[in-house]
DNA sequence: CTATTTAATGCGACTATGTTGCTTTAGAAG
DNA sequence: CTTCTAAAGCAACATAGTCGCATTAAATAG
């Protein structure tokens, strides 16, 4: 066992501010490279990366790898309201490739003795708007 | 529409053997660092990604990608015999890091005019090995 | 307001992971 | 054996993500 606490000194900052409010205002899963070209003020890799894993602990975002190798990060804000729960299934579109957090639940069973930590569940195909 | 022909040209070499032989022997899903180091003649790095790619075209093996970004590699035999179909369920161990094919079925609804081309679903944990 | 503390940032170096172009090697078939 | 060309080797490259360390700047106390 261990205790698990949550950093309560973070900093409000504009790079924090700015990071989360392009995941907002884009509404869709995204990567570090992805929120670099589509904001405006100029903020380091590896800061991106840092201020992303911090909002994951925080539990202000959630991390999917997709298949093609890349973390995204969305909002977890959807998986209080529309979601059911944080396993969730996740689709990327191969035409605009957005990754999008869908309402669908990932159920399944497990075999004995196993223990599941994560769940990662992306589907992969055309979307709504490019069919 | 595009015509899909499959390449009957393979040739039967060496390292497809070897590479084939690992992976059966395991019985896990494999990364290509993981069949270099267990594999006993000395191959390239590349070769192993194209031997491997090959395999999946013809459908001997599929390929998974895991939330660490890495791709993996898994038999298609079982897919056919213990499995399902080829929408089930993988599992990673972070003890033993190693990843194996379920016999559990992926099962999912998707929204209105949303077509699925490929599924990649990880579930992460403690296998029962390592329980 | 200034001074102090330390979280957050920037920078550079580094480690994979996977791909591609090009040359060389070696299966398969005649 | 010769021919054809798939497959292998090699090197270079691209991208993703992490880490150490110096610097900056929030938060807070005085
Ligand atoms: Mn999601
Ligand atoms: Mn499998
Ligand atoms: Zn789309
Ligand atoms: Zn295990």
């Amino acid at each position: 066992m261990q205790t698990y606490r949550i950093n309560m000194k973070r900093r409000s900052t504009p790079t924090k501010e700015a990071v989360l409010d392009v995941i907002t205002k884009t509404g869709k899963a995204m990567s570090q490279d992805a929120i670099e070209k589509k904001i405006n003020i100029d903020i380091n890799r590896a800061t991106i990366y840092r201020v992303l894993n911090r909002f994951c602990e925080d539990g202000v975002l959630h991390k999917v790898v997709a298949e093609d190798g890349k973390q995204y990060f969305a909002l977890c804000l959807d998986c209080d309201n529309i979601h059911k729960s944080i396993n969730h299934f996740h689709f990327r579109c191969v035409k605009c490739e957005t990754i999008e957090c869908l309402p669908t639940e990932v159920n399944f069973s497990i075999p004995d003795k196993y223990t599941v930590q994560n769940v990662n569940c992306v589907l992969t195909g055309t979307c709504k708007d490019c069919f």
